[in-house]
DNA sequence: TCTGGGGTCCTAGGACCC
DNA sequence: TCTGGGGTCCTAGGACCC
């Protein structure tokens, strides 16, 4: 099918799709809060990945250490990732909405765009439920839009289970009065770099002078700034299969890592990982990029572009020791990465492409 | 409380070439 | 003596998303 432009686009997310992946395969934890992330353990450093409606209650987010998560929610279950589970759910979901004859443009495990081209989105949205629900016992709530921006946040507006409108014409009405960091794409950085420039809600960013967003972010992002205040935005959706353009590992140590040796032990192990990615998707390494963390709490990176593109293990390790013997020794490694980036696909035209495309 | 792991894309500035 | 201007490539880093 690939890339069109649909009449109405819906925006299809899971509810606490982890959680309920979880609860579906234990059902007595349905009503238990039940929290997702690491290995499991609260006693070990990792976050939470996704809390139940009931753990949510109690104060418990995404991202937010697991440790602290156990403390505000004592009963709650907590519970591994399981990364087949829900790539195999996922699936499941999305084999599920194209079977509605419908074109898919899968964001990530719990996330969609379909397009719709009839007269009554509303119905399809319903219909994208119940066949959800019914294939998969999963709920999901649906966001509709006239483009993927306003489908997108149109989704936090229908959750849980439910369905929101929001198109050109109800645009101002429901976001003018917000703050910029409601936008898609827009964060903590930007939202403040706005604001130096008088700009406080969604309505100021739409009056705002597109020149002076140029200047300040440069002409893509200023442009797709200046488009985000009125809530413009592709309406097309593409369902061409994504191709990864990078490949990393990154991995979070129990203990800091102090020792030069430990930290190349550990840097032979993460290339080790990546290259057996690589491997499976048979395209070489044209660069490699090394991401370290200290403590306390910053992160220093390193690129290299390769001499010449490769698959093998040995080029790749030399090349990230290289990377690290770059960076100043002497500091406690907290967290430490390792990135691999890939030769980017053929085709796909930058200039076409939406600036924010986070995918899992 | 002490901050995961997987990604994508954009920009600035320097190097280098003509 | 003084120092063009345009283009491309590369690296580092920032920002965002799920």
């Amino acid at each position: 099918m690939s890339p069109r432009a649909a009449r109405h686009v819906l925006h299809v997310d899971l509810d606490q799709f982890l959680a309920a992946v979880e609860v579906l395969r234990r059902p007595e934890l349905a009503g238990r809060p039940v929290i997702v992330g690491g290995r499991g353990d609260p006693t070990e450093r990792a976050v939470v990945s996704t809390a139940s409606y009931e753990a949510r209650e109690l104060g418990v987010g995404s991202g937010m250490p697991l440790r602290l998560a156990a403390r505000k929610a004592p009963d709650a279950v907590i519970l591994p990732v399981d990364h087949a589970a829900y790539t195999e759910a996922s699936e499941h979901v999305m084999d599920t909405l194209r079977g509605l004859g419908m074109v898919v443009e899968v964001l990530g495990w719990d996330e969609a765009f379909v397009g719709h081209d009839g007269d009554d989105p509303r119905a399809a949205a319903r219909r994208v439920q119940e066949a959800v629900l019914e294939a998969t016992g999963l709920h999901c709530s649906v966001g509709i839009g006239d483009n993927k921006v306003r489908a997108k946040i149109a989704t936090g507006f229908g959750k849980p289970a439910g369905t929101f409108v929001l198109t050109a014409e109800n645009w101002f009405e429901v976001m003018g009065e917000r703050p910029t960091i409601e936008l898609w794409g827009v964060g903590s950085k930007v939202s403040a770099r706005l604001r130096r420039h008088g700009i406080d809600t969604v309505r100021q960013l739409a009056a705002a002078d597109r020149d002076v967003l140029v200047a300040e972010f440069g002409p893509r992002m200023g442009a797709w700034y200046a488009d985000l205040g009125h809530g413009r935005g592709s309406a097309v959706v593409d369902d061409t299969p994504w191709v990864a353009r990078g490949r990393g590992r990154e991995t979070t140590f129990q203990r800091n890592l102090v020792s030069p040796q430990e930290v190349e032990a550990a840097l032979h192990e993460l290339v080790a990982q990546v290259h057996a990615d690589t491997e499976a998707e048979g395209r070489p390494v044209f660069r490699v990029a090394l991401k370290v963390r200290y403590a306390p709490f910053f992160t220093r990176t390193r690129s290299r572009k390769l001499p010449a593109p490769t698959r093998s293990l040995a080029d790749l390790t030399s090349a990230i020791l290289a990377l690290a013997a770059d960076l100043e020794s002497g500091r406690e490694v907290r967290l430490l990465g390792v990135r691999a980036e890939m030769v980017m696909p053929d085709g796909g035209d930058p200039q076409e492409r939406t600036p924010v495309r986070g995918r899992i």
